[in-house]
DNA sequence: TCTGGGGTCCTAGGACCC
DNA sequence: TCTGGGGTCCTAGGACCC
C-alpha cells in the first residue's frame, strides 16, 4: 500500500524584520526601510521593506549599493531580540494548530497538517484560520504554502507572497513546478543554475524531462535529488526528515567582521577572545561539549581560509576554545596580512569531558564555576560586563561602548 | 555594487586500521 | 616485498539558505 497523503503547510512571514521594526516604529510603515545596517557600514541588507524591493534592493545586498539604489531609503540596525520575541509568538499560534511544526528558521515553520481535517475542517479553511490568528495575535502578514511535500509547501509559499495562501492540489505536483525557474527549487543557487543552464535546462519542467541516470552522472548525488525535486518529492537531505524530528545543533559559531582591516595581533587575539567567549557561553547554555575547534580567517583581498584542530576531550571552556584557536591563528596568520573577519567555530559535539587525571578536573571545575558567574553577571549586566583577562590584552575591545574603559562591571552595579 | 553572521550538507583527499 | 579494498576519521573548501 502506498503511504497515506501527506499535507503539509510551509509558513512564511511576509519581510519579517520590517514588519517588525513597525510596530516598533510605527513611523516606517509604507515606507522604503532597510534593516541590517546604516548606509555607510559594512554589512548587507537583512530585509528590504516591498517599497524599498521597488528600487532594487534585496537581502544580502551590501548596505552601501542598497544606499545608491535607494537613497531615501531608511536605514535600521537589526534587533535580534525583538525577531525572537515575535517568533516565539507566532510558533505559539503554530503549535495550536498541529503538534507538528518545526521552525526552519527565524521567521517561517513547517505543519504536518495530515489528518487534522476533523478538528480544522477543510484545508483551505484551516489555513484561512491560522492565516487570520497569525495576524489577529502577533500584528504580522505570513503567506502559507499547502502541499504533500515539504518542497511544494515551500514553492508555494513564494508563490503566495505577499499575504496569500496558495494550496497545489495532491497529483498536480509537476503540472505545477513545470513553469518555473530552476532558482525557484530550494537548493538551486547561482552555480547549479549556470550549470544547468548550459545543459539547457531553464525550467523545472526541462530537468523533468531528464532521465535520472543523467542528472546523477552530471552532478552524482545531488543529481539525483534534483530529479525527485523536479516531481515535487522531498528527496534527499533534510527535506527527507518528518516535520517535527527534532534536529540538535551540529555546531556553534561566531564571527567578527571588522569596519576596518586590521594587522595588530593584540587586537586580532583580544577578538578572538571574545568569540571563543561567546562560543564557550553557548556551549554551556546547550550542554554541550565540542571536539572541534575552527578558526575562520578572511584577509582584506576577501580570501578566506579555515583551520581546524580536534582535542582528544570535549570542551565547553572559553580559555581551551582559545588556547587551540590562538594557536591556529599563529600558525597559519599571513604574517602582516590585513585581516578583515575572524571566527570561531565549534562541532563534533560529545556527551561529557569522559575520564581524565583528577588533578585536571578539579582544575575544570573551579573554570567552571568562574565561568558559570560570568555567565549570571552577563545575563545581569549585560555581555560587556565581563571578560576573562586575556581578553583585555592590547585594552581593546569592540562593541564596549556601554563600557568604553574595557572595565569589569563594578561599575555597572554601583 | 564590494561583499554579515548564523547555520546545514556535500565532496574529496589523506591517514590509519583491518 | 608487492599490493587490494573497505571503513572511518579528520581536514579544507564550497554551495546554499535565511
Amino acid at each position: 500500500m502506498p503511504p497515506a497523503t501527506k499535507t503539509i503547510f510551509h509558513v512564511d512571514m511576509d519581510a519579517f524584520f520590517v514588519s517588525v521594526e513597525e510596530l516598533f516604529d510605527p513611523a516606517l510603515k509604507g515606507k522604503a526601510v532597510v534593516v541590517g545596517g546604516q548606509r555607510t557600514e559594512r554589512g548587507v541588507v537583512s530585509a528590504a521593506s516591498y517599497e524599498a524591493r521597488k528600487f532594487g534592493v534585496h537581502s544580502a545586498m551590501p548596505l552601501r549599493t542598497a544606499a545608491k539604489l535607494c537613497p531615501h531609503a531608511i536605514f535600521v540596525d537589526g534587533h535580534r531580540d525583538r525577531y525572537l520575541e515575535y517568533s516565539e509568538k507566532v510558533y505559539q499560534v503554530l503549535t495550536s494548530f498541529s503538534p507538528l511544526v518545526e521552525m526552519a528558521s527565524i521567521d517561517e515553520a513547517y505543519l504536518d497538517m495530515t489528518g487534522t481535517e476533523r478538528l480544522h475542517g477543510p484545508i483551505l479553511c484551516a489555513a484561512h484560520g491560522l492565516h487570520h490568528k497569525i495576524k489577529s495575535e502577533t500584528q504580522l502578514n505570513c503567506s502559507i504554502g499547502i502541499g504533500t511535500s515539504r518542497l511544494i509547501a515551500k514553492v508555494s509559499s513564494a508563490k503566495a507572497k505577499p499575504h496569500g495562501i496558495l494550496w497545489v492540489i495532491p497529483g498536480r505536483e509537476a503540472k505545477f513546478l513545470a513553469p518555473l525557474d530552476v532558482r525557484d527549487i530550494p537548493g538551486v543557487g547561482k552555480v547549479t543554475e549556470q550549470s544547468l543552464s548550459a545543459l539547457g535546462i531553464h525550467r523545472v519542467g526541462d530537468l523533468a524531462r531528464f532521465e535520472d541516470s543523467f542528472l546523477e552522472e552530471h552532478f552524482g548525488k545531488w543529481g539525483l535529488a534534483l530529479a525527485g525535486k523536479a516531481r515535487g518529492e522531498d528527496a534527499g537531505g533534510w527535506f527527507d526528515n518528518a516535520v517535527g524530528e527534532n534536529t540538535e545543533a551540529k555546531s556553534i559559531s561566531h564571527e567578527h567582521t571588522y569596519n576596518e582591516d586590521t594587522a595588530d595581533v593584540a587586537k586580532i587575539e583580544s577578538t578572538l577572545m571574545r568569540l571563543s567567549e561567546m562560543v564557550g557561553r553557548r556551549l554551556r547554555e546547550h550542554g554541550l561539549h565540542a571536539r572541534t575547534i575552527q578558526l575562520k580567517l578572511r584577509y582584506k583581498d576577501f580570501t578566506t581560509t579555515t583551520r581546524a584542530h580536534s582535542l582528544p576531550a570535549p570542551t565547553q571552556l572559553d580559555t581551551e576554545i582559545f588556547e587551540q584557536v590562538r594557536a591556529l591563528f599563529r600558525k597559519n596568520w599571513r604574517k602582516g596580512g590585513q585581516v578583515r573577519l575572524l571566527g570561531v567555530h565549534a562541532s563534533s559535539f560529545e556527551a561529557g569531558a569522559g575520564q581524565r587525571d583528577l588533578l585536571e578536573d578539579g582544575r575544570r571545575q573551579r573554570w567552571q564555576q568562574a565561568l558559570a558567574a560570568a555567565d549570571r553577571l552577563r545575563d545581569k549586566f549585560g555581555e560587556a560586563s565581563v571578560s576573562l583577562a586575556t581578553g583585555m590584552k592590547g585594552g581593546f575591545r569592540e562593541k564596549t561602548h556601554e563600557n568604553p574603559a574595557g572595565l569589569p562591571g563594578k561599575k555597572e552595579r554601583a
